[in-house]
DNA sequence: CCTTTTCGTTTCGGTACCGTACCATCGAAA
DNA sequence: TTTCGATGGTACGGTACCGAAACGAAAAGG
C-alpha cells in the first residue's frame, strides 16, 4: 500500500468539506468520543466490553454506557450479555451501523478524491 | 496537484486513529457544527458575519451565536464590530485559533502518512 | 456460607447544546 | 420624525453530556 500524501493545508480543506457536508446533511452528530467508540467496535477485533472500551479510550465507564445507550438507540450497535460472565456485556455490530460507516467511508474517500485534484 | 487516493476502508482507519488521538489527548471537543464554523472562518475569504455563517451552514442564528461564544471564550476566534454597519459583527481569526488548526492539519496529515504505509 | 472484587448501570449536580420565540439596536426609507 | 426590516443577542424549556459516587448483580476467594 502506497503512503498517502496529504499536506496539512489539504488536510484542513478535506476536514472542512466533510464537516460542512455532515452539517448540511443533518447527519446524526456523534461527538468525538462516540465516533472513537463506534470505530473501535467496527475496526478492531471483538469482543468489546464496556470495561475494555473504557480502558482503551481512557474514559470512565459511564461515558461508555451512555454512548452505548445513545448509539444502540440509533441502532448503530447492539448490547449482548456475555454467556461466560454474566456481569459483562458484549457490544456487537449491526447492519445499520455497517451501512452508516460504509457511507462515512465513502464520503471521506470521495471528498479526498475531489480534494487533491484542482476541482 | 495529484488526486488523493484514499479508499473507503483506509478512510475509516484514518478517521478512527484521528478520533482516538483526539480523545486520548483530551483536546477540546468541538462538535461538528463548531468545526464547520471554525474552518469556514479560517479557510474562506472574510468578512464573516453571523448571518453569513448561518446561511452558509443552513443553521439558525442562535447556533452561530452560541458557537462564537464558546469558541471566542476558547480564544479560537474573535468578535469585532463592523465599522460600516454597527448592527453587524465580523468574526476574525486569532493566533490561538491559527495554532489550533495548524496542529489539527498536522495531526491529520501525519496520521494519513502513517496510514497508507505499513507503519 | 460470607466477604471481597469486578462489571455495568444509575443517580446526582452541573454544564452545554438545541429550536422557538422574543428583544435591543441600527440603518433605510417614508 | 416615524416606520419598517435587518442584525445579533437573550430567555425559555427540553435534551444530552460530563465526572464522581453509589448501586445491584455476578463471580472469586476465603
Amino acid at each position: 500500500m502506497a503512503p498517502i500524501e496529504l499536506p496539512p493545508g489539504d488536510a484542513l480543506k478535506l476536514w472542512h468539506q466533510i464537516a460542512l457536508r455532515q452539517v448540511l446533511d443533518e447527519s446524526p452528530d456523534l461527538n468525538i468520543r462516540q465516533i472513537a467508540i463506534l470505530l473501535t467496535i467496527y475496526l478492531e477485533p471483538p469482543p468489546h466490553t464496556v470495561r475494555d472500551l473504557a480502558r482503551k479510550l481512557k474514559v470512565t465507564k459511564p461515558v461508555i454506557t451512555r454512548a452505548l445507550d445513545t448509539m444502540s438507540h440509533m441502532k448503530l450497535l447492539e448490547r449482548r450479555p456475555d454467556e461466560r460472565d454474566r456481569r459483562s456485556i458484549v457490544v456487537r455490530r449491526t447492519v445499520e451501523g455497517t451501512l452508516y460507516l460504509e457511507k462515512l467511508g465513502d464520503l471521506i474517500s470521495h471528498t479526498a478524491r475531489g480534494q487533491g485534484s484542482n476541482g
